[in-house]
DNA sequence: TCGATTCGATACGTCCGTGTATCGAGTCGA
DNA sequence: TCGACTCGATACACGGACGTATCGAATCGA
C-alpha cells in the first residue's frame, strides 16, 4: 500500500498559494499584501513562497494567467454546448458556481485588472482576451439580430464591446452598492435586449 | 505693499498635496504609495504631508470627496443649462477638459472606486453619488423616450444603471486596451441609442 | 520692531517587509 | 535500508516606511 502523504506535492502547494493570494489580493490589493499574508493564508512560510514563486508579481502574473486560461476553455464549451443566443444567456445564470476562484471574486476581478492596467507588459494578455470575448458576445448578439431582421446598422464588435463592458461596470459598481445593484442586473439587461429585439 | 508671500498658505500646501497625490495614487495604487512620494511629489517633505493630514487614508478621503464635491456642481451645472437630452451628450463631448484631476485621470477613478469599495464606511458615499448619478441619467433617458412615445417597459432607474455602469465599464476597458475602446466608445454609443429611438 | 505663533524641515527610534543562506525533515530510487 | 535529493522552515541582514519630537524660519499682531 502507499505510504500516506505527510508532505504536499510541489504542484498542491502552488495551488493552494495561488488559491489564498486569491483572496488576501482582494482583500488588500497586490501592492497591499505582503509575501508573508499569503504564505500564512495557503498555511506555510515565506519559505514555501520564495521557493515556488520569486516575486509576487510572478505569482500575480500566474494568478492572471491561470484564470484566463479556465476562462476562455469554459466560454468555448459552454459557446459549443449552446450556440443559440437565448440558451446561452440561461446558461450563464447557471454558471455562478465554478472552481475558478477570480471567477466567484469580482473584487479580485477588478483588482486584477487594475494590476493589468499599471503593467504595460500584461496588457496584450489581457487586452486579447478582452478581444475574443468581445468577438464571442458581439457574433452572439448578431446572430439574434440577423434571426429577427434586425440591422442596427453597427458593427458586431461594437456590440461586444459595449456588452461586455456592461458587465464589467456592473460588477465594479456592485462592489460599491450592492444593495442597488442587482448580481444579475447585467442577465436581465440582456434578456431585455433580447426581447426588444424580438418584438419592436 | 504687501510683502512677497515666501511660504505658500496652508491651503494651497494641502491643495498641492492631494493634486500630487493624485498622480502618484494612479501611478500606483493608494496602498502602493507611501506618504513621502506623495510629500516629494508636491515639493515638500513628510512634515508638510504630516502637518496637513493625519494619515494616507484621511488624504484620501479628502481627495474623494472634493472630486464628490465638483462632480455633483459640475453635473448639475450642466443639466440646467442643457435641459435637451441630445443638447446634454454634446455638452459632455467638449467637457473633456476640466479642472479636477480626478476627471482627467481615468485610472485614479477606478483605483479610488477600488478603494472605497475596501472600506465600507466610504460606501454609502460614493453609493450616494452613483444612485444620484444613475436618476439623473436615467431621466435624461427617459425624457427622450417619452418624447418619441416609445414605452420600453422598464424604470428609468434601471436605464440609469445599465449606461453609468456602461460608462465606467469602458473606462476600465480603455485602461487596459486603449486601442480597441475609443475614448468617446460611451458617448457614441449614447447618440446610437438616441438615434434608434428616435427611428425604430 | 519685537515677541508669539504657525508650519514645514530635520532627526530619530521603531517596526515591518524583503530576499537569501542555511537547516532539517520528508521523499524517492536503488 | 540507505543515501541523495527535494522543499519548506528558520535565521539573519538589510532597507524602507512610519510617526513623533524637535528645530528654525516665515508670518502676523501689537
Amino acid at each position: 500500500m502507499s505510504t500516506p502523504r505527510v508532505r504536499p506535492t510541489r504542484e498542491e502547494t502552488r495551488d493552494r498559494i495561488i488559491t489564498a493570494a486569491a483572496d488576501v489580493f482582494a482583500q488588500h490589493g497586490v501592492a497591499g499584501t505582503s509575501v508573508e499574508q499569503i504564505a500564512v493564508a495557503a498555511g506555510f512560510t515565506r519559505g514555501a513562497f520564495y521557493s515556488n514563486f520569486s516575486t509576487k508579481e510572478e505569482l500575480a502574473v500566474a494568478m492572471l494567467e491561470d484564470h484566463l486560461a479556465a476562462s476562455r476553455s469554459h466560454n468555448d464549451a459552454l459557446l459549443h454546448r449552446h450556440a443559440d443566443p437565448a440558451a446561452f444567456v440561461d446558461a450563464l445564470r447557471d454558471d455562478v458556481g465554478r472552481d475558478d476562484p477570480l471567477h466567484r471574486n469580482p473584487l479580485l476581478q477588478i483588482e486584477l485588472m487594475l494590476y493589468v492596467a499599471r503593467t504595460p507588459e500584461l496588457r496584450p494578455v489581457l487586452g486579447q482576451h478582452l478581444e475574443a470575448k468581445r468577438g464571442l458576445v458581439g457574433e452572439l448578439a448578431a446572430t439574434t439580430l440577423r434571426a429577427n431582421g434586425v440591422d442596427l446598422g453597427v458593427e458586431s464588435d461594437q456590440v461586444g464591446m459595449v456588452l461586455v463592458a456592461l458587465e464589467d461596470g456592473l460588477r465594479l459598481h456592485r462592489l460599491i452598492d450592492p444593495d442597488s445593484t442587482p448580481a444579475d442586473a447585467f442577465l436581465d439587461t440582456l434578456e431585455l435586449l433580447q426581447r426588444l429585439m424580438t418584438q419592436p
